[in-house]
DNA sequence: GCGGACTGCTTACCT
DNA sequence: ACAGGTAAGCAGTCCGCG
């Protein structure tokens, strides 16, 4: 029985070539015993079936869905003993259902309600509405499936009570999970035909540590135990497949639309988790069958693109997770409607298609593509090392490898090149989801865990729906009315506060005006995750905010005219609390910990670093129009209690004597501080503004100019920091980042005061060499190029021609296909223009002035701060041209 | 009719 | 579709100037 099992797939012959016929016959034979084991209660083909319920041993929960034929949830179990995926079918009862605050006996007499075929029936139940402070009488409306209470064009239970109806936006299959309270990602048996999870016990330490906990309450305590069960269960691992597919479109630039699939799929390349390459290629007209061999790969020949696809769609049915890049817009979609075309049955295609996703039958679908372009992914897990959102830039980025880079169309390609190409794809999206010892997939996996969003879900959703799911599944543990957004905003009303940027909802960060010039000795001290601990300490949370108690009034939030509770503790501000202490108390410090394994200290920094993308995002999402607790009295007092903080901390650095010469929201850098000092301003915050500070790095010394957000810090050990100036900038030409990284260079080997005059001599040499090559034109347009990403599409820029689109338009117009997040890369040139793409440009048209004046811009906040003269710097190269040269 | 002052748009950055 | 604050460069407009 065990002969299904993906172990035994995944031991298949030797690579080869292989004809059709004989893959074929072998496929249909193991497709035949898959049936044959499904038998019974618990079965990997949603086939309606009542047998006696059979036990399962420690199973995956991978998502919920609904079956429609069968009228119930299910969920799809990955089974950790034999690799399989198994599908449990409700058998509690549970139905969808929305509520109405009109009274039972009332919503009977709406004969819509009452007559309407998708009625299950109605019941009564006591709520708690968080936002007006209130027990409620609610009437819960139950249907007999989820398009019923909302999703048909009309006649939807919702649509009939608008606008007296809460919860009937939630998706079911997230419903199915609030209720039942099973969490994504973590394990569960089923016994006796119900589906039970597995309790997980903590390791002795971790229950030590939370025995350890000081200063915190029950409440938090049991969340923290709670969380800390979801992280401390392994990620086990599990079986993917990559799928990419090339097909012959006889444009090169242009990318097939899926939705008409007129092309053929060419190649599509399988790639597991257990070492098997398999690249099938469809033969074409004229030209012939090559003897390829590719090592350690499986190519396979077919004649007929049917044949073809029908083995892509075997594979697809045999893994739990398939994995792509973009598949959901494109690979799916395109594989779907081919097969449509190629006269397949609806039930024989394994994929489903809905507007924005693609999933597959038996397990989970996975696009890479959303969950790496993912800001808050990209910045706080994979700290911005990429920036671009194709397959190309991410993997060069992260994998140092980059796709093939191809001169002609797909169709033109010989087999051996386009089973390199396609395999190539597919090798990076798994690289991608096992780079770092699998650390994108367990980030994704601890996320899925801690908001209750499955992995299908997480990575197509952002940051505001995994919180809104947290969120949500928090309220209907309580038995709290989940709010609707807009009572949220009737409420609680707007913001009170004015924006410095024009077009902002409220006020954001403090910024101190740097003190120019060189500093030495810096100590730069940073609030330990200011916005979180601000809504922790304050008790900061939509229904504590302005609540609905004269007695709190009172307990006004400095700098703006809001109030907070005094009386109930805030939900958010509990939930991220939690987080935000078992991150930093736990997570984080086993990260540092030397003494345990390489290993385990990567686990424990995964774990902190997807807390903190969470932790992180908590403030932000509140100040978000289309989070689903949307409130932006939070938001706001959040970052007024952040500019309240740094503002007094600062006035108690100076009653100290100590000099604080910059600060930006959440830092202060402080001049040649005395060590005692800083210790007792810490001790200041943390008893008066119950928030704590700490040294977070120390400079040798700092240079700053006039502006703000833009300095250098050099560290004692000679590295350096470069924050905000143009020499950093990735649309910088490339030779003034080099001139500028040189001038880095020399100020990392700066150790005092003294050292300067030397080292300023050399920047002025270094500016005025650079100087020469440009008037020389000793530079090559790939290094005068500036690399400017095209925000949106051309047609979308109504108001101005930026440069950048001047010369995407130029490209354009020699018939180059620009888009979106394309990388442009322009030279200036002389005339009326002033623009040209370095593909269409000569070193002779470069516009020289320009030039001079962006290396004068470059340097400029530097060379002011040492007080040199950027003329004066330049003009020697007058004297090094009559002869008179220094060097 | 031309150029400087100004505003607004756009991108990329900082926290 | 997590937020607001800052810098820089350019596009486009207004306004004064015989």
């Amino acid at each position: 029985m065990r002969l299904l099992t993906l172990d035994s797939f995944s031991k298949r012959e030797e690579p080869r070539s292989k004809d059709v016929g004989k893959v074929d016959d072998l496929e249909v034979e193991k497709v035949g015993k898959l049936q044959e084991e499904t038998e019974g209660y618990v079965k990997p083909k949603p086939i309606a079936q009542d047998r006696r319920p059979r036990s399962l041993d420690t199973s995956i929960l991978l998502s919920v869905d609904y079956d429609g034929a069968e009228g119930r949830a299910y969920a799809k179990l990955y089974c950790l003993e034999d690799g399989m995926v198994y599908f449990w079918y409700d058998n509690t009862g549970h139905k969808p259902y929305c509520l109405t605050d009109t009274s039972l006996e009332d919503v009977k007499r709406i004969p819509e309600i009452a007559s309407h075929k998708g009625l299950e029936g109605l019941e009564e139940v006591k709520l708690y509405d968080a936002v007006n402070d209130e027990e409620r009488v609610m009437t819960k409306i139950i249907a007999k499936d989820p398009l019923s209470i909302g999703g048909k064009p009309s006649g939807s239970i919702r649509d009939i009570l608008q606008p007296r109806v809460w919860e009937a936006n939630i998706k079911y299959h997230d419903c199915y999970m609030y209720d039942t309270g099973i969490i994504p990602c973590m394990p569960y048996r089923i016994l006796d035909g119900r589906l039970i999870p597995v309790e997980v016990d903590l390791p002795r330490e971790a229950k030590a540590f939370i025995d350890s906990l000081e200063g915190i309450g029950g409440e938090e305590r049991d969340l923290i135990e709670r969380w800390m069960k979801r992280l401390e269960y392994p990620v086990p691992r599990m079986k993917h497949l990559v799928l990419d597919i090339e097909v012959a479109s006889p444009y090169p630039s242009r990318i097939p639309d899926p939705r008409k699939a007129e092309y053929p799929i060419v190649a599509v390349a399988l790639v597991d988790s257990e070492g098997s390459k398999r690249i099938l290629l469809l033969e074409m007209h004229g030209k012939p069958r090559e003897d390829l061999s590719i090592d350690g790969v499986s190519v396979e020949f077919y004649r007929d693109e049917k044949l073809l696809v029908e083995e892509v769609f075997k594979a697809i049915d045999r893994y739990p997770i398939v994995v792509s890049f973009n598949g959901d817009d494109f690979d799916l979609r395109y594989l779907f409607h081919r097969a449509e075309h190629l006269g397949f049955q609806r039930s024989d295609i394994p994929i489903t298609l809905s507007r924005d996703s693609a999933s597959v039958r038996f397990g989970i679908h996975l696009d890479l593509y959303k969950f790496f372009f993912n800001r808050s992914i990209q910045v706080y897990a994979f700290r911005s090392r990429y920036y671009e959102n194709t397959l190309e830039g991410v993997a060069s980025a992260l994998l140092g490898v980059g796709k093939i880079s191809l001169d002609k169309p797909i169709s033109d390609l010989s087999y051996r090149e386009l089973a390199e190409y396609c395999l190539r794809d597919a090798e990076l999206t798994y690289g991608l989801l096992s780079y770092g010892g699998w650390l994108t997939f367990n980030l994704m996996v601890i996320l899925s865990r801690i908001t209750g969003t499955t992995l299908e879900d997480l990575c197509r959703q952002g940051v505001s729906g995994w919180i809104r799911n947290m969120l949500e599944r928090e309220h209907r543990a309580r038995g709290w009315i989940i709010p609707r957004r807009e009572d949220l905003l009737k409420v609680k009303g707007g913001a009170t506060t004015k924006a410095v940027i024009e077009g902002k909802k409220y006020r954001g960060g403090h910024v101190i005006k740097p003190e120019p010039g060189v500093h030495f000795q810096i100590a730069v001290l940073d609030f330990q995750s200011m916005y979180p601990s601000a809504m922790q300490r304050y008790n900061l949370s939509y229904e504590t905010v302005r609540c609905r108690h004269e007695e709190c009034r009172s307990n006004i939030i400095p700098g703006t005219a809001h109030w907070v509770c005094r009386s109930r503790r805030g939900v958010t501000s509990l939930l991220i609390g939690s987080l935000k202490d078992i991150r930093v108390r736990w997570y984080k410090s086993k990260a540092k910990d030397k003494s345990l394994p390489s290993n385990l200290r990567d686990w424990y920094s995964t774990v902190s670093e997807s807390l903190k993308v969470l932790i992180n995002a908590s403030y932000g999402v509140f100040g978000a129009e289309n989070f689903a607790f949307y409130c932006p009295p939070v938001a706001e007092a959040t970052a007024a209690i952040g500019r309240y903080a740094i503002e007094e901390t600062i006035k108690e650095a100076r009653r100290l004597g100590l000099r604080v010469i910059y600060g930006d929201t959440d830092s202060l850098f402080i001049e040649k501080p005395d060590p005692e000092k800083i210790v007792r301003l810490a001790q200041w915050v943390k008893s008066n503004l119950l928030m704590d500070i700490d040294v977070d790095k120390v400079y040798r010394y700092a240079v700053f100019s006039v502006r703000k957000k833009n300095y250098i810090g050099v560290y004692e050990d000679g590295s350096v920091d470069v924050k905000g100036l143009t020499g950093k900038k990735r649309n910088t030409p490339e030779f003034l980042k080099i001139a500028f990284a040189e001038m880095t260079k020399l100020l990392g080997q700066v150790t005092n005061e003294r050292e300067f005059e030397d080292v300023k001599r050399k920047i002025k040499d270094l500016v005025r060499r650079y100087y020469s090559k440009l008037k020389k034109k000793e530079l090559t347009l790939e290094e005068l190029a500036f690399k400017i990403m095209l925000g949106k599409p051309v047609e979308a820029y109504k108001k101005t021609t930026p440069q950048h689109l001047k010369a995407a338009l130029l490209l354009k117009s020699i018939g180059r296909e620009v888009d979106v997040g394309d990388i442009i890369s322009y030279v200036k040139v002389a005339g009326k223009i002033g623009v040209k793409p370095i593909e269409l440009a000569s070193i002779e048209e470069v516009d020289i002035a320009k030039y001079v004046d962006h290396l004068r811009t470059t340097f400029q906040p530097i060379l002011e701060a040492l007080d040199i003269d950027f003329n004066e710097a330049i003009g020697l190269s007058q004297l090094d041209f009559y002869g008179f040269s220094f060097a």
